[in-house]
RNA sequence: CGGGGCGUAGCGCAGUUGGCUAGCGCGCUUGGUUCGGGACCAAGAGGUCGUGGGUUCAAAUCCCGCCGCCCCGACCA
């Protein structure tokens, strides 16, 4: 097994590709820019599905699903949408051995073939709200890939609502944002920032843009989810009409928001350590393991039932596995379960079972011991505990690396040397936001909702600012 | 597309001023002793040295072409 890498931020990305490929979650494919997700690897991504699909479903949507080839002129309708988007496109020129009359494009996102659909669905506001959601692949051809947080197929979810009014779909641009924002708090345990986009930073076709921002362990910035408002834009072009409640035709109002497997990777740079993989409990599709300690050529009997009477009494509140597999020593499992994340390990030996006892090990490092009859109890106690501490040092992380900061060359020097997010007065122009970027790497990630709003002056051009925006670099 | 680097066993690598039988660690197989933090000993299996050509008595090693991969930068979720 190959020397583990210590995180630095200049090899970030080989140190969680090295825990992946540890954790026997993903493989890099033969192919540019391909990620293929292994069975335990894919059950993360399912936490993700059925934990989203019950919010969704609580609020109303719909799961469907569109076709991946699009056709080219179906882009080319929205002018900011095909600038935004053509560069990265896939195109399909030739089928069954023939040229296409017209090329196809392997979907970057869906706005365009689902509103081709929308624009025949929809005739009353009768038939609104739409608010359906699709699981879906999608394919970007990006220059240079990372896995997972930027391959060059991914796997994500994309909701695409219409509305009768521009305050319905304003506010459902804000409610998925939100549930995004919960998601990713209560079962991911990692902590964000939501806000608006600038208009440089905001998704192409959009009129507006609204993200969540998270922040890895190296202090770079990682866009988690993103929720858009689009007005009336795209109904215009696909022709999405209804007639109101006062008879009168009018255009649609509509949103789209997605999150993808990158999150996958936020996870993992946001919790993980030296020793593998660190899952959150309620984002672990194992949460706890059963490790008796077993001797070969010995009668393992008394070990073995009670550890079977315990994974059957846990397993009705938790997902346990028990590993009373011979051939590997107990330190091996410790080992491969840690580098698996498995969030919580129970021992059980003939010294614990001599004292009606056994160890409770959180995969953060804390043991402790714990009488037979109490483990049911404990272990709830225990997964709570560590998810309550994830989210704690992670938020922690995210507070202490936010700077509030006036001066220019401080922030540059400071940026340069120890990342973090930087709260700083700006004018709001294109040119200055180019500025800071062209100098340092740092881009706006967002304009928080939680803004500091207060006189000052611009951190480059010194004109009068109203507020404060988050600056930093971002994956 | 620019700048670096690398292709040798399933994985990670050494060997490269031409030299004799191509090696090490991990993993795998078999046997024994272990077993509460990645066990140890012994015996094995496993190789078109990326590919095509050239030089030579002799090429993983030198020369030329080709192919592939990785890293850094420009693009981006």
């Amino acid at each position: 097994m190959a020397e583990r890498i210590t995180p630095r931020e200049q090899d970030f990305s080989q140190w969680y590709l090295d825990i992946i490929q540890h954790a026997k979650l993903a493989d890099q494919a033969p192919v540019r820019g391909c990620l293929v997700l292994r069975p335990n690897g894919y059950a993360l991504w399912e936490v993700v599905q059925n934990e989203l699909n019950q919010k969704f479903k609580e609020t109303g949507h719909r799961n469907a699903y569109f076709p991946l080839f699009i056709p080219e002129s179906f882009l080319n309708l929205e002018k900011d949408h095909v600038e935004g988007f053509a560069p990265q496109c896939a195109v399909v020129t030739h089928g069954g051995g023939k040229k296409l009359e017209e090329a196809l494009i392997v979907r970057p996102t869906s706005e365009t073939i689902i509103n081709s659909m929308y624009s025949k669905w929809v005739k009353s506001y009768r038939d609104l709200p739409v608010l359906i959601n699709q699981w879906a692949n999608v394919c970007r051809w990006e220059m240079r890939t990372r896995p997972f947080l930027r391959t060059m197929e991914f796997l994500w979810q994309e909701g695409h609502t219409c509305h009768e009014t521009e305050d319905d779909a304003r506010k459902e641009t804000l409610r998925m944002l939100d549930i995004y924002l919960s998601f990713l708090r209560d079962v991911f345990a990692i902590p964000v920032i939501p806000g608006r986009k600038t208009e440089s930073e905001k998704f192409a076709g959009a009129e507006e843009t609204f993200c969540v921002e998270a922040m890895m362990q190296d202090k770079k910035a990682l866009q988690a989810a993103t929720s858009h408002y689009f007005g009336q834009r795209f109904a215009k072009v696909f022709d999405i009409k209804f007639q109101d409640r006062n008879s009168q035709v009018q255009y649609v109002y509509q949103t789209s928001w997605g999150i993808s497997w990158r999150i996958l990777g936020a996870l993992i740079m946001t919790h993980s350590d030296d020793q593998g993989l660190v899952l959150p409990p309620k984002a672990a599709p194992t949460q706890v393991v059963i490790v008796p300690i077993l001797q070969k050529n010995k009668d393992n009997s008394a070990v073995l039932e009670v550890s079977q009477r315990l994974k059957d009494e846990l397993s009705k509140q938790f997902s346990v596995i028990l590993d009373d597999r011979i051939e590997h020593s107990p330190g091996y499992k410790f080992n491969e379960y840690e580098l698996t994340g498995v969030p919580l390990r129970i021992e059980i030996g003939p010294r614990d079972l001599a004292n009606n006892l056994c160890v409770l090990a959180r995969r953060d490092g804390l043991k402790t011991q714990v009488l037979l009859d109490q483990v049911g109890a404990e272990t709830g106690r225990q997964l709570d505990g560590l998810q309550k501490d994830l989210y704690a040092k992670a938020y922690d992380r995210l507070k202490s690396h936010t700077y509030v900061e006036n001066d220019y060359s401080v922030f540059k020097e400071k940026i340069e040397a120890q990342g973090g997010f930087y709260q700083l007065h700006w004018c709001e122009s294109r040119k200055c936001e180019d500025a800071v970027k062209e100098e340092t790497k740092a881009t706006i990630r967002c304009i928080p909702f939680a803004q500091i709003r207060e006189a000052g002056r611009c951190i480059v051009c010194s004109s009068e600012s109203k507020g404060r925006v988050v600056f930093a670099k971002n994956y």
